[in-house]
RNA sequence: CGCGGGGUGGAGCAGCCUGGUAGCUCGUCAGGCUCAUAACCUGAAGGUCGUAGGUUCAAAUCCUACCCCCGCAACCA
C-alpha cells in the first residue's frame, strides 16, 4: 500500500496560536491517525512559517532580531501541539537550513530555466506601513486614506514567476480532476471558487523583496539584494522537507516519490490564491506531472458568537487555556464533532461541555461503567459468550457502525464518523434496557441471555474504542485497558469476536467524570 | 451585474452531489428503569425545509427568478 503524506499550512509566526490553528493540526492529526490505525504508512508534515515583512515589523518593535522573535512564538506551536497529542512526523521550520537551500535551488532552476525574470514597476506606496498599496487599499473616494501616511510613487525592479502563461493548463487540471470524480478541491463547492479566481488571473508573481526594505527571507542565491516573497518561499515547505527530494532538473527521486504526492489541509483563506493558483503553477514550472499536482482538503472557519475570529476584534480563543482547562482530549472532541469538515461552526465553550458531557460522559463513559460493573457483579468480571441471539445482533450493528465510520473518514467527515461510533454506543444502552440484565441475572433459566448480553457490550466497547481513537486515543486506550484488552488497538480489531470466551475484564472507573463547572457563555 | 457560502420545529446543525419515511444534539412535557458518572431508555408537543414558479408519478434534494444574512477580494486556520 502507498505510504501516506498529509501536511498542514505552516502557521505564521507573528502571533501565539489560536483556535482555527489547532483545529487544523487536529483534524490532520486525525486523519494521520486513522490511516496508521489502517496499517497505512503515514509522513505527517507541519510547521512554521518564519519570514517576511510581519515578523520584521513585531520585532523590530520589541527591539529583537528577527530569528529570536520567531523562535519565541514557534516555541508555543511546538507546545501547544504537544499539549493535543498532535502526532507529526516531521517539522518544517522555513529558517532550517534545509529548507532555505532547496528555496535558493528552485530559484536557481528556474531562473536558468527562462522561468523567472527581472522587471521595473511603479506603484503607490506608503512609507509608514512600508508596503505597495493596490487599489483595494482605496477608501470610499477613491483616494487612499490618512492612515497610509504619506503616500508616494515609486518604482521598483524586482524578479517575477511566469504564472499567467499555464493559466489554461490549470484549468485544463482542475476540469480535469472533476471530471473524473478526483476534485482538486474538497469539499467540491469551492472548486468552483477556485475556477472562477483562475479565470481572472493575469500577470505574472513577483517573488522577490529588496532587502532595502525587507531583509528578513531568503536571499536570492543569484541577486544578494533581493529576498524571497514569503509564500514562494513557505509553498516550499511541502517538498522541501520530504525525504529525498532534489529540485535539480533530472535528479532521481525515487523516494520522494514514494511519499508525493500529498493531502494538504488548508483553511478556506489561503485556497486563492497561494494553495490553488501558486503552489500548483510552482511544481509545473519543476517539472511535475498533471497527477501529481496534490489534493487540497479545505476546512471553514470557527467563528466567535457569529463574528469572524481576529486579532483586531480581540476575540480569539486560546487553545492552550481550554486544553488546561477541559483537558486535551475534550478539545480535540469538540473541534472534530462540532463542524462539518469544509463549513464554518461558532465557536462556544458550553457547546463543548454540553458534547463532553452528552456523548462522552452520558453515553459512552457511562456505558463502559456499568458494562463493568454488572459484569462484575453478576459473573465475577468474566466473560461469556452465551447464546447467540444477542451476540449477532451486536454482530450486526458494529458492523454497520464501521461501514459508515469508514466512508465518513474516508472524505474527511470526521462528524459524521464520531457519530457512527457513537451511534453503536447509543444502541448498546438501548439494549441494556431492553434486556434489564439486572432481572435476567434473577433467574438462572436465562444465564445464557445473560452472557450474550454482556459479551456483546464488551465487544461493542472494544471497537467503539478503536473508532474513536484517532480523536480521542487516550480514551480509547483507556476503554481498552478497563476491559483488559492487551492487543494494540489497530483496524484489524474492529472484527466483531475479539474478545474470547472466558476473558476477564477489568475494574470500572469513570473514564470521563462530567464536566459541571458552570460555563460563561462564549463573549463575541 | 466581482466571487463564494448560508437561509431546515425554541437554539445549534446534518441531509441536498447520487429526488421517494425530514435526522441529530440541546431545550420543553409525560412516563419507565435502577446495572451505571443524578447517568440510561421510551413516548409526546413543535417544521407549508427563505419566497414564487418550473421539471417529475414524486422535490428540502434538480432548474429559473427573487428576498435576506455572512464571508472573501490583504502574509490572519
Amino acid at each position: 500500500m502507498k505510504p501516506f503524506f498529509i501536511t498542514t499550512a505552516i502557521d505564521y509566526t507573528n502571533g501565539a496560536p489560536h483556535i482555527g490553528h489547532a483545529y487544523e493540526k487536529v483534524l490532520a492529526d486525525v486523519v494521520a491517525r486513522y490511516h496508521r490505525l489502517k496499517g497505512r504508512e503515514v509522513y505527517f508534515l507541519t510547521g512554521v512559517d518564519q519570514h517576511g515583512q510581519k515578523v520584521q515589523q513585531s520585532a523590530e518593535k520589541m527591539s529583537v532580531a528577527p530569528k529570536e522573535f520567531v523562535d519565541g512564538i514557534t516555541a508555543k506551536f511546538v507546545a501547544l501541539w504537544e499539549k493535543l497529542d498532535i502526532t507529526y512526523d516531521a517539522w518544517a521550520a522555513t529558517t532550517d537550513p534545509r529548507h532555505t537551500a532547496c528555496v535558493q535551488k528552485i530559484l536557481t532552476r528556474l531562473n536558468a530555466e527562462g522561468q523567472i525574470y527581472k522587471d521595473k514597476r511603479g506603484g503607490f506606496y506608503s512609507v509608514r506601513q512600508e508596503q505597495f498599496l493596490t487599489d483595494k487599499e482605496r477608501n470610499e473616494a477613491g483616494e487612499f486614506g490618512p492612515e497610509w501616511g504619506e503616500v508616494e510613487f515609486r518604482e521598483e525592479e524586482n524578479y517575477y514567476f511566469k504564472l499567467a502563461e499555464h493559466k489554461q493548463w490549470l484549468l485544463d487540471l482542475i476540469d480535469g480532476r472533476s471530471a473524473a470524480g478526483t476534485p482538486l478541491v474538497v469539499p467540491d463547492f469551492r472548486v468552483a471558487e477556485l475556477r472562477n479566481a483562475v479565470e481572472k488571473l493575469e500577470g505574472d508573481l513577483c517573488i522577490s523583496r529588496p532587502k532595502s526594505r525587507l531583509a528578513w527571507g531568503i536571499e536570492f542565491p543569484f541577486d544578494p539584494d533581493f529576498v524571497t516573497y514569503v509564500w514562494f518561499d513557505a509553498l516550499v515547505n511541502y517538498i522541501s522537507f520530504v525525504p529525498g527530494y532534489d529540485p535539480t532538473a533530472g535528479a532521481d527521486l525515487a523516494e520522494f516519490r514514494k511519499w508525493w504526492p500529498a493531502v494538504h489541509v488548508i483553511g478556506k483563506d489561503i485556497l486563492i490564491p497561494a494553495h490553488g493558483v501558486y503552489w500548483p503553477i510552482m511544481l509545473k514550472g519543476l517539472g511535475f506531472a498533471d497527477e501529481e499536482i496534490p489534493p487540497l482538503l479545505v476546512h471553514g472557519w470557527w467563528n466567535i458568537a457569529g463574528a469572524k475570529m481576529s486579532k483586531s476584534l480581540g476575540n480569539s480563543v486560546d487553545p492552550d487555556a481550554l486544553a488546561d482547562k477541559y483537558g486535551a482530549e475534550a478539545l480535540r472532541y469538540y473541534v472534530m464533532s462540532d463542524i462539518t469538515t469544509g463549513r464554518d461552526a461558532d465557536f462556544s465553550e458550553e457547546r463543548l461541555v454540553q458534547r463532553y458531557n452528552t456523548d462522552l460522559a452520558n453515553s459512552l463513559g457511562n456505558l463502559l461503567n456499568r458494562t463493568l460493573s454488572m459484569t462484575a457483579k453478576y459473573r465475577e468480571g468474566v466473560l461469556a459468550l452465551g447464546d447467540e441471539g444477542t451476540r449477532e445482533r451486536g454482530d450486526a450493528a458494529s458492523t454497520e457502525a464501521v461501514k459508515v465510520y469508514v466512508s465518513a473518514l474516508d472524505r474527511f467527515a470526521v462528524d459524521t464518523a464520531l457519530e457512527a461510533a457513537g451511534s453503536l454506543a447509543t444502541w448498546c444502552n438501548g439494549l441494556v434496557e431492553e434486556t434489564a440484565p439486572w432481572k435476567i441475572a434473577k433467574d438462572p433459566a436465562q444465564a445464557a441471555k445473560l452472557d450474550s448480553v454482556l459479551y456483546t457490550l464488551a465487544e461493542s466497547l472494544r471497537i467503539i474504542a478503536v473508532l474513536i481513537s484517532p480523536v480521542l486515543p487516550k480514551a480509547a486506550a483507556g476503554i481498552l485497558a478497563q476491559l483488559q484488552w492487551e492487543k494494540p488497538c489497530s483496524w484489524n480489531e474492529t472484527r466483531w469476536g475479539g474478545l474470547p470466551n472466558g476473558h476477564q475484564l477489568g475494574k470500572p472507573s469513570p473514564l470521563f467524570p462530567r464536566i459541571e463547572a458552570e460555563v460563561k457563555p462564549t463573549e463575541g
